[in-house]
DNA sequence: CGGGACTCCTGCCAGC
DNA sequence: TGCTGGCAGGAGTCCC
């Protein structure tokens, strides 16, 4: 699930069950994700009323009135299911729709359950445990070791080519690779990184820098990269982000932009851009895979 | 220091 | 049909 365009589609999903109900009731089936739950974390959710729900990059940030804040990432598998009181969907169209026919009841990767005031609960589903949660203290938001470095937030103002040029700066790493740290940008991963270079027409192998000029400045493939990242995380934040393997899935409304990727997941598909014919390709970079096409992605900087 | 390899965990599916 | 190896949306840690 769990890239930009996903975590946004939870965070609008949650965000009118959640904010301003006092949560209940916390159970947790273990101790841990993908690394401990804080002391006490159950105990300092309970009573609390979230004020808030924002994101950053790909967490998660519910504002508590106890002035902390539950941090939360989706990791790998991490989802929500939202259960109504009455085990029936709350508003058809929403984040979740399809109440399970054994609504309630607990499978074995449902970690977190969270009940609010009025009857609802939020279920934490995380097969492969990567996911995480934390809260901060007061004040510990920009100073938490999971956030403090984030990058840029590439929906928000700081998002231009000139803040990326010097992101990318003397950068070596492959932009594919650059596109994806979560230091640089905050948000892209596999999918998006993919997507992103294929609209800008960049060759995911060619060096960061080479998008910057020797004086710092943005060379002409940046200012498109910064175009294309914008309209591909707007693009799939509109049809809900994207829904791999668990699309059958009962578990939440599917996604939608699996159906619109470009080069994601196409290897030996033909490329989607009128008259090129090009065939995509799945290359292997630091350990992922790269998704391209070798006849529109041949550019580097201008 | 920057960048790549390895690791955590479970599920799924192509291929034998 | 049934097993199995490889691969999966992330990212911290280690090592060169």
């Amino acid at each position: 699930m769990p890239e930009l365009p996903e975590v946004e589609t939870v965070r609008r999903g949650l965000e009118p069950v959640l904010v301003g109900r006092r949560i209940r009731r916390v159970d947790l089936a273990r101790k841990d994700l993908r690394r401990p739950f804080p002391p006490h974390f159950a105990e300092r959710l309970r009573g609390r009323t979230v004020t808030s729900l924002a994101r950053r990059g790909k967490y998660l940030l519910a504002r508590l009135d106890s002035g902390e804040t539950w941090l939360i990432h989706l990791g790998m598998s991490g989802r929500f299911t939202i259960i109504p009181p009455n085990g029936k969907p709350r508003v058809p169209g929403e984040f979740y729709y399809e109440a399970p026919a054994d609504a309630g009841a607990r499978g074995p990767h449902d970690h977190v359950v969270i009940e609010l005031e009025d009857g609802y609960r939020l279920v934490f589903t995380d097969p492969r445990r990567f996911g995480v949660m934390d809260l901060i203290a007061p004040d510990g938001e920009e100073s938490h070791p999971l956030i403090a470095d984030l990058g840029i937030e590439p929906l928000g103002n700081e998002m231009n080519a000139e803040r990326l040029a010097k992101a990318f700066r003397g950068k070596k790493a492959p932009l594919k690779a650059a596109l994806s740290d979560q230091k640089v940008i905050a948000g892209l991963g596999n999918i998006y990184s993919c997507e992103a270079l294929f609209r800008a027409g960049l060759s995911p192998f060619k060096p960061a820098a080479s998008l910057v000029t020797k004086a710092g400045a943005p060379r002409a493939g940046l200012e498109r990269l910064v175009k294309a990242i914008r309209e591909v995380l707007g693009e799939a934040i509109e049809v809900g982000g994207s829904t791999l393997r668990d699309y059958a899935d009962a578990n939440g409304t599917p996604g939608g932009f699996q159906t619109l990727f470009s080069v994601y997941d196409r290897e030996g598909e033909p490329c989607r851009r009128p008259g090129c014919g090009g065939i995509i390709k799945r290359v292997v970079q630091s350990g992922r895979s790269t998704f391209y096409c070798p006849r529109c992605q041949r550019r580097t900087g201008s």
